[in-house]
DNA sequence: TAACAATCCATTGACGCCCATAAAATTCCA
DNA sequence: TGGAATTTTATGGGCGTCAATGGATTGTTA
């Protein structure tokens, strides 16, 4: 199964465009985005960082696995419903591969104008995030002295 | 299958006209919603919060096959139908996609002059609610409080 | 005819779609 | 293997269409 791999960094452009990274695009695609007639790319404020989570048809389809197990008209689906259903966005890419990142999810990323308009497409897997570039430098240095810290913890004398 | 997902507000105007998402309303048509001789859309009182639980042919189908689950003359079927079927609204969408909200509805969800003028919809996949936006922001941030403790199920080793 | 409701029209701004350019990567061939 | 030709990407900009909103006009009913 294809999987969002590495990091890029691209502009967004003074209508708030940005460039899905190609390689990205490639695996929605293959993950059942169609060119056109697409509902387009699921999008939702991550949990615990400052930054959106981004998905095709798969994502989307861990979403409604997770609340269909859940009985209807309970008040445990309806809230768990808001959080997933109500803050996800379905952003459609353009003819030249490029989303607009709306302002409530900007918001939450940190995307103003002070992230010098760019924003980094980080891949994880079966989803990617977007950061703005300098918060993802810190948490990538914080991950990088993490994983120093196990190396000693393991012995680690070779890497 | 289309869901109604994300989350939009608009403007109520003075006579009490609010535009449907467009994309709400798109998936409103291919639900069975037909610009001329449609029964409208279904809007009734959300039982457990202050807001309005709205949908299309479908979400009306959902109401019978729940209710016709239920044992005939029980007090709880009676008590369902009369919750669901006793405050529904039909409503019409007029030639430029908008609604007006029947006194009663607005009641309930608090959707007076302090409301700033302002309705939020909420997609919910099978159906998606109107809230008063202040009273949607305390919502989504309950909401995502309760899915951090569900996050395990998403499979999420972040995010 | 007053009050209200439904329909129609107009404006504005956002968004989708198209094309142009430049840089980078890839292919191809000598 | 070197380098030229071609293709793919990233990015910028123009323009038409449509959504959202406000206002006007017509219709309906008490």
């Amino acid at each position: 199964m294809d999987r969002f791999v590495s990091t890029v960094t691209n502009k967004i452009d003074a209508k708030g465009r940005v460039s899905i990274p190609a390689a990205f695009r490639a695996i929605l695609e293959r993950d059942g985005y169609r060119a056109s007639g697409s509902p387009g790319i699921y999008c939702y404020p991550s949990l615990d960082a400052p930054a959106l989570d981004c998905g095709g048809e798969r994502l989307a389809q861990k979403i409604d696995g997770l609340l269909a197990s859940l009985p209807d008209y309970s008040e445990e689906r309806d809230e768990l419903s808001v959080a997933l259903y109500g803050d996800v966005q379905v952003l459609t890419i353009d003819g030249d591969g490029r989303i607009v990142i709306p302002e409530a999810l900007r918001t939450h990323a940190g995307l103003g104008d002070d992230s010098g308009g760019q924003v980094t497409f980080v891949g994880l897997g079966d989803k990617f995030q977007i950061w703005a570039p300098l918060a993802f430098d810190a948490r990538r240095k914080a991950a990088r002295d993490k994983v120093q810290e196990h190396r000693k913890l393991l012995g680690g004398s070779s890497g």
